[in-house]
DNA sequence: TGTCGCTGCTAATTCGCATTACCACTGGAA
DNA sequence: TTCCAGTGGTAATGCGAATTAGCAGCGACA
């Protein structure tokens, strides 16, 4: 630890510079109004001491009377870092950091939150919310009572992805995954294709409900066929029984394994069966393939989420919810079906 | 922000329970010493209350007081997230994340600290290093002046990855580039390579001069081929007019370049030249290419980088400099010398 | 001579919590 | 009745900085 004794406070600058804590307050933060005039002679005498000695000023002790505290916390419902979801995460990441930086905050991530039957939680026994000014979310999915929770207590936050209401809206900046859901849908339907269908959870996280949501809008009974636990080659059977000329596949890493199958079963792609992606990895899964679909706005998202929680915190934000469009991108796995 | 007026105390807890502060924060803090008994009804009622009122103690009025603060601080030199070097610095991130996760501490990134002439300083007007309990620093270089003022404040911190004294021994976890780089030189030497050469700067960061003095333990005479502002063609270029048969490359990065020229002027990888990579890429660099040489532990030197900062803080720390084996790769682009 | 007003500071208090010191009360023994 | 030990709490203090209230000292003016 750093020596309590020769760790300079306020009042040791005091005693150097000959005045009190008081007024090395005062010059520290440059108070000039009618309360404090402090001459020219004194404030240079304490700035003085003040660059030699290398003082800084505990930032937590300011915290204690001030409101602000310039830290941005980040909680992410798996860990932000592992490979898992990793690089899922990262882009979202940069985009936080860069709006943090030029804001002058410092990142907090919550590390230290206990994980209780595989999830983080944020309310436990230790809760450390109250370091950081407000929070970010980050997570496919956040249980409703701890958002009810945040609601409740007023802790100014915001989720990054859109989430239902819990007890009453959540501040989000989220992907429009509807919208990109049903133009993909639509576009593969101005190529010629008409038996399409869904593939993915399509429930449970809102995103998922979103994507699902835009399918039916363009594409109102089409199946919706389910790839967990179930290998790519049982969802390419699948498929092919249903004579499905174009698949729109949930999570990226669900459309590579299904690329896999059909590259060993001799199905090509696009021209056999086209295949959408509906946004980006959340599972490691390398691909040099180029899938027609669209990403989702993850660095943008970061970035706005950020400027959204200081509008928050400063009082002048109006709108609290908000969706960003996604990036749709042609790629190659998606072309006119066979015969049209 | 949430309201200062509607924010819970201890003194609200102890009004609504009928008892003093104190008493709140015993109950609180569980403690039944001689000091303090207090029995079952009053804790029943006070731990209702709590329950009742979700009450949360604030975890910086509790810092005032105690020494730790359970925040781990995490200075890098470049950007964290940012794709440039992300990648890199990644597996370090992996590794203290899990590391602090299982100490129970939350990781602060300063990213406030602003950047001049291209890089960050942790030394600025309004430093908060003192946030966290103590620190750890990332980067390729990190100032001397920097290293030599933290030192001096006796301020807790570990280096993630070795370095220079300055102005007394800086702790540090670092990879021992020296013993991996001599150890694959000598490889290539016992498979009858006479004519090798070392490509990459070699001296400014200590990962590069240890590379160096590693290469020249088992090469004393070997050239030494710069790499900086000069294609993956020149090098080549260079390394046939010299007749290597195996170079040796700092950066992956630059070992990927290499390849790639070889590839367009016909040179075969490894038959006509030996290409070994001493690490990892530390700028973005995609290749299938499996090289010889070593990985950078960097996860590991994540948690045990973590590990020794905790010891410094709890004074238990025997060894504050600490070296760890790179892992040997064998490759496919070390074979032996055509004529071998 | 008294007092008003200005300057240039400082004493005291506050934030929320942890800790130490100490006080009030009870019951049994001397 | 006094003494003492044990019980069950509370008052007071401190952490480091910010803020409010206010106090000396001095000159000007009536």
């Amino acid at each position: 630890m750093p020596d309590r004794a020769t760790r300079l406070t306020q009042r040791d600058i005091a005693r150097l510079a000959k005045v009190s804590q008081t007024t090395v307050s005062l010059v520290l933060n440059n108070r000039s109004d009618a309360t404090a005039r402090i001459p020219a002679e004194t404030r240079d005498r304490v700035l003085k001491v003040i660059r030699e000695t290398g003082y800084q000023a505990d930032p937590l002790a300011r915290r204690m009377l001030k409101q602000r505290n310039q830290i941005l916390g980040v909680f992410t419902y798996e860990s932000v870092f592992p490979s898992a979801s990793g690089d899922f995460y990262h882009p979202f990441l940069a985009g936080i950091e860069e709006r943090a930086e030029r804001l002058g905050w410092d990142l907090l991530l919550f590390t230290s939150a206990p994980v209780t039957a595989g999830r983080r939680r944020i309310f436990h026994e230790n809760n450390r919310l109250r370091i950081a000014d407000g929070c970010l979310l980050l997570g496919r999915q956040i249980p409703s009572d701890e958002l009810a929770r945040l609601i409740a207590e007023e802790y100014p936050f915001v989720s990054v992805g859109r989430r239902d209401d819990a007890g009453g809206p959540v501040p989000y900046v989220g992907a429009d995954y509807a919208t990109a859901t049903r133009i993909v849908v639509e576009r593969a339907q101005a190529l010629g294709h008409r038996r399409i269908a869904f593939a993915g959870p399509g429930a449970g996280a809102e995103s998922s409900a979103d994507r699902m949501q835009g399918f039916r809008q363009a594409a109102a009974r089409a199946p919706h066929l389910p790839t967990a636990d179930r290998s790519g080659g049982d969802l390419l059977d699948d498929l092919l029984d249903r004579k499905v000329t174009a698949v729109f596949v949930e999570e990226r890493a669900d459309a590579i394994a299904l690329a896999h199958s059909a590259a060993r079963r001799g199905v090509a792609i696009p021209s056999d069966l086209s295949v959408v992606a509906l946004g980006d990895s959340t599972r490691p899964a390398e691909s040099d393939i180029d899938f027609s679909g669209f990403h989702v706005p993850r660095r943008a998202m970061g970035l706005q989420a950020v400027e959204l929680l200081e509008a928050v915190l400063s009082g002048t934000a109006t709108e609290r919810q908000l969706l960003l469009p996604c990036e749709l991108t042609d790629g190659t796995t998606l072309t006119p079906p066979k015969g049209a």
